[in-house]
DNA sequence: AGCCTCTTGTGAACTCATGCACAAGGTGTC
DNA sequence: GACACCTTGTGCATGAGTTCACAAGAGGCT
């Protein structure tokens, strides 16, 4: 197979599962994991997985199962997480400052080095280690520190405006919380999270099974 | 069509975009809004509005287009969105907190009732209007405010545990932030959010452009 | 060595979703 | 009423993703 082909997306997605699930296996130590077990630790199907990691390359041995740390090691190698990319948040509200404070973020490679927000009060003060700066400063915030992501937490109104402004400091990597679309050049990679939609997906459900047990 | 046949999922994670798109429309004047401006305002394309729409009924009129106000409602009755659900925040961490005062949810039909978290200094107070409570009276909560949704905030490893709890609650409908797989019976619906494995695919495509860049 | 057992890697069928392209069916004008 | 113009609704082709099922190896036991 293509060491290094074309991923499809769907593959994409579910890598750093697949490697959250091999946190499970001590590192230093040898030892194999199956496409079942991965399967029930990423929570996913052995064939997806068997699947999505013929597209990295055949890295298990037939009988046996996949040496855990040769595998995440190759999984790493694909996502590319060696590499650490800085993030900005803008806005610091509720959200903004969960955001910056999320452990997660650095522990994986995501350092949250900066924020902007466009209070007055807050601006020149430092969140949880977190320098606040204003939002016209963002272009210089993301040259000067070399900002590789941009988060956006900011009320729905300015969150175009916060886009263009990461774009046009040539930011390509944007994750979104506001609760509106973004338009920006297609070069420009946009996830989207909103989460009054992720629950009308659930109420959508649930709304569902009440009418079904009604009847 | 079929009224209300079987609706793709692809579809109902739609149809809230498209009615926070019909947002832009004054409620009570009669306003048309084609699939084009409705694809704009969500953010896809024309022909996968007109699709989606048709799997809730024909409520367009060709040669002019849908009548915002008509649709809306439309889309509404199809998601339940008259129903409220109210909702119950386990973990009251950073993460915790900004969801329990995210004025989305309370906006949208999700009201945050309650909290729990598992720091003796937080259980008993009112962390902005919202009660927080000890992880064991989760049960009692659900019951005495017919809690409809749970959201996992916990750190990882409290989480399969909440779920464990708010499933023997009786609750069906879970949304999770924790960096780890749940497991529950098929019956109950989990969406899961996990915030760094966002931002690691985010990380790909920029790992995969500067390695398209270096060669 | 021969055989049995185990698990990967993958061809192939199938399901789900997307997008095109156009007929069907409205509205308004002359 | 006839005609020109719009936009919906949808049949169909294409593509992406999932799942099955099994041959191809690899290791271990007798």
């Amino acid at each position: 197979m293509a060491p290094l082909g074309r991923i499809p997306e769907a593959t994409v997605a579910r890598l750093p599962l697949y490697l959250r699930g091999l946190d499970a296996f001590p590192v230093g130590v040898t030892a194999t994991v199956s496409s079942d077990e991965l399967a029930d630790l990423a929570g996913v199907n052995a064939a997806k997985v068997r699947k999505d990691l013929s597209h990295l390359g055949t890295y298990g041995t037939r009988g046996v199962g996949y040496d855990a740390t040769f595998l995440r090691f190759q999984i790493s190698q694909a996502l590319g997480v060696a590499n650490v990319w800085p993030v900005v948040v803008c806005g610091m509200g509720n959200l903004g400052r969960a955001l910056a404070n999320h452990t997660g973020f650095t522990d994986r490679g995501f350092p949250v080095v900066a924020a902007t927000d466009s209070d007055p009060n807050k601006i020149g003060t430092i969140v949880d280690g977190v320098p606040v700066h204003a939002p016209g400063e963002l272009g210089d915030i993301v040259r000067r520190l070399g900002v590789a992501i941009g988060v956006i937490s900011t009320p729905a109104e300015a969150a175009q405006g916060t886009a263009d402004a990461l774009v046009a400091a040539g930011v390509t990597s944007i994750m979104s919380f506001a609760p509106t679309v973004l338009s920006a050049p297609d070069e420009v990679e946009i996830r989207s999270v909103d989460l009054a939609t992720e629950l009308q997906i659930l109420g959508f459900h649930l709304h569902r099974d009440r009418i079904a047990g009604d009847s």
